[in-house]
Formats: structure tokens, C-alpha cells, sequence
DNA sequence: TTACGCTTGTAAAGACCATGTCAAACTCGC
DNA sequence: GCGAGTTTGACATGGTCTTTACAAGCGTAA
């Protein structure tokens, strides 16, 4: 569940959106000024806030500025008429969007629902590996070489994949055995040189260049970066 | 400081992020077209591209694919609307992110922040040890003499990391045994000679420079610090 | 200084072992 | 049982390490 901090000094409007949100499913949280508003962020770990821009003593562009220093929470202000210079200074103070007043409950949440999706795909990001003409894609477990797609079985893509990982660093074979085959390494295995035997006839099927799995003698391979 | 490099044909949108990002400690290039950008990332070292897919003349996806024939420049992409199809064909150019337009600075300098995370861990783990024109990078097993790779064996490697490691002090056989070869030393091994004499031909097909590594009689091996 | 013993430099040879690779045996899901 | 994928076995290869041999260097004592 995802925790808000609702910063506004009018405590009718604040209420309504409490409500709504609660009903959305979020935990919400509730301030009616500035620096109550810092207190609760630095204290509380809340994955978004909403915060009003005119309020008295501390107005929002203030209090934003003031959270900046310590905290990179996303945060949508809420602006007074479409004041385009709030929305700047907003901005660049690192607001993650402005939401002109008046505005729907549901036009709220729609942007709370936005940011919070954008930060959550911020993280799992997708995961594309680039060493050279070598590019991995980690969640299709796709690999191509210089633009041809490579058909690798399951290992042979999970032994490409650690060396690029790890590309320009040796990877001894214990580590290639437990991270790409899942469990360790025992005296006579051979598997692994035989996988990469294969990896490389279908890499040099696009190129010469072979030696691009370099074998460290008695250490393990490497992936080189060029 | 990290050299950023943005490219997109919006002046006033370019003009804003990149303040944003100076202001975040970047140092920020811009192009506002592909033709002019791929000039630019062959000239300049930059660390990470953010590249718009929507461009007159070049669009950022036949960029990307022209840069990528000769950088490995981490980039994102901004990609307008929610265009899936953009998303896709970009990654699998070997973008390493891609970002929805309408996107707040905030999100973008997350993102930015988040590849070059990535990136550095790559690379700042390395283990480098510099003694006068030598240069060895543990991780890698990769050794330097004045900007000349040397293509040391396993064993070699290990004794002038070792000696490397103990730079004007002298190494005894009996350590240099134990610590490059794994076993101790007995009466009469001559192996670490034969390696050392090995290590100093190599070097000295750079420089004339042999007595760099030094025989301290009945006591050991020294590598001089200059 | 010279002679002697011990240590080190280095080339060459051989032993040893890791790796490359093919083919056969083996799994496992269908 | 079939087929794709994986492991094992076998053999060839070749790199690397050690050994050996001899030459050269160093230190010390006569």
C-alpha cells in the first residue's frame, strides 16, 4: 500500500481527498502546513506527497525547496490558477508534476497513479546489457551480435549473459557454474567449456572475431569490452 | 562531473532540462538534431545520451543505430506518447531506457542518475595499481607497461601483481612462492627465475628499462618505484 | 687478486594439465 | 519414444609451468 502526505492549509478540500484516497486504497497522511509538512516527510517514509503551493506562514515553493535538501520524494503541486511561473519554479525546484486548482479528486488521483507507476517501472527498469557489437536482452532473453539475433539454448544464453554482466572482468568457472548452470562447480565437469565452445561457432557464424570470450588460462573467461 | 549530451528539436524543452541539469552538476551538452548529434558523440566523451525518438531529417531510432555502429554511449530514449512500438524498436537498438514525453526533469535526472549507477559500478570496483610506467588492473588481469598491453601468462601475472602490490619494498622467493604460485617454496625451484626472467623480457620489448624489476641477492625480488 | 661456493639469468626441452571439440549417453517435457 | 538440450567421455591440441643445464654474477675467504 502507498503511503501519501496530503499538504494543504484547507482542511475542507484536504478531508474530501483523504476520503477518496483512502477509498482508493492508499494510506494517507494529512498536513495543513509547510513545516509540518518537512517534519513529517523526513520522519514518515511516504512514496508520494501532494502539496499546495499557496498556503500562509511557508508556501509550497518554500517548503519543497526546503524538503529538496534532504529528501527526493516525488511530489505534485497543487497550483492556484494555471500560474504558469509556479509551475517552472515548481518544476525545476523537482516537483514531478503540478495539478492546476481546482481540480477532481479523480484527476488527482489519475496523476498519483502515473507518478507512482512511473517510479515503480523506474526500478525494474528493463535490463539491456550492451558489450560491444553484443546486446542482451535480460527479460526477452534475446541476444544478438551485430544485429543477428543469436539462437542460444537456456545455458548457453545464462553463460553469455554472466560474462556481459561482468564484461572486461574474469569470471572464474565456480562462478560461471553456479550463477548460469545453478550449482557448483565439481572436479571433472566439462560443461561449461563445451557451452561456450558453442556460444562462440555461433557467434563467429556473423564474425571472426572469436576471441571476444577470451579464456583466462587456469582462471576462467572473460567477455572483452571493445 | 559527468558529460551529458541531449539531443531533441524542442529548443525551449532542451533549453529547460538542460538548466535542470547544470544546476544538478552535470555538464550538459545539446544537439537538436541526429545528424549533428552523432558527430558529437564520436568527438566528445560523453558519458550518457538522452536522445528524442521524434526528429526532423533523422529520427532518434536511425541515430541510435548509427551511433551504436561505433559507440557504446549509454542511451535513453524519449520517446513520445505512450508509443510502445517506439519503446520496443529503441530498446532493441540497444537504447538502455526509455522515457514517456511528457516527462518531469525530476524523472528524466532519475533515470539519468539510475545508468549511470550502473554504469560506474562497473567499473569503479576495479582494483588499479600504478608503479611508474606499470599499470595493473587486478580484476581484469590486465597489465600495462607504458601504455603497451604485456601478455603475461597466469603465473606471471600473479608474481608482478604481487611484487606490484609490495612496490619498493623487496618480495622473498619464499612469499613470491606462496602468494603468486601457492605452495611453498622448496630447495630447488627455480620457477620463480624462470618467470621472473620471463616478466623482464616482455617489459623489455617497451623500453630499455630492464632493471625496473630488481634482484636483490640472497634476499629477494623489489619492484623500484620511480 | 684469485678461487671457490653459492645464487641468479636464461634458453631449451619435456611434463603436465587446461581447454577445444566431437560424439555418444543421458534427461526431461511433450 | 521423440527431440531438444545438457552432460559426460574421449581424444587432440596446445599453452603453461617446471625442470634441467649451463653461463654469468656475486660474495667471501685465502
Amino acid at each position: 500500500m502507498n503511503k501519501i502526505l496530503l499538504v494543504d492549509d484547507d482542511i475542507t478540500l484536504v478531508g474530501m481527498l483523504k476520503e477518496f484516497l483512502l477509498q482508493e486504497g492508499f494510506d494517507v497522511t494529512v498536513a495543513h502546513d509547510g513545516i509540518t509538512a518537512e517534519q513529517y516527510v523526513l520522519a514518515g517514509n511516504f512514496d508520494l506527497m501532494v502539496l499546495d503551493v499557496m498556503m500562509p506562514v511557508q508556501d509550497g515553493i518554500q517548503t519543497l525547496k526546503n524538503i529538496r535538501l534532504k529528501s527526493s520524494i516525488p511530489v505534485i503541486m497543487l497550483t492556484a490558477k494555471g500560474d504558469n511561473e509556479d509551475k517552472i519554479s515548481g518544476l525545476e525546484l523537482g516537483a514531478d508534476d503540478y495539478v492546476p486548482k481546482p481540480c477532481t479528486p479523480r484527476e488527482l488521483l489519475a496523476r498519483i497513479r502515473a507518478i507512482l507507476r512511473r517510479m515503480q517501472s523506474n526500478v525494474s527498469s528493463t535490463h539491456v546489457i550492451t558489450v560491444g557489437s553484443l546486446v542482451i536482452w535480460s527479460a526477452q532473453r534475446r541476444a544478438e551480435w551485430q544485429d543477428h539475433v543469436l539462437e542460444l539454448t537456456s545455458t548457453e544464453f545464462n553463460l553469455l549473459e554472466t560474462l556481459a554482466r561482468h564484461a572486461g572482468f574474469v569470471v572464474t568457472k565456480e562462478d560461471l557454474s553456479l550463477q548460469a548452470l545453478g550449482r557448483p562447480l565439481s572436479k571433472f565437469d566439462r560443461s561449461i567449456d563445451v557451452h561456450l565452445s558453442s556460444i562462440r561457432q555461433k557467434i563467429s557464424k556473423f564474425s571472426g572475431n572469436t576471441h571476444c570470450i577470451q579464456t583466462i588460462y587456469r582462471m576462467g573467461y572473460q567477455l572483452v569490452k571493445d
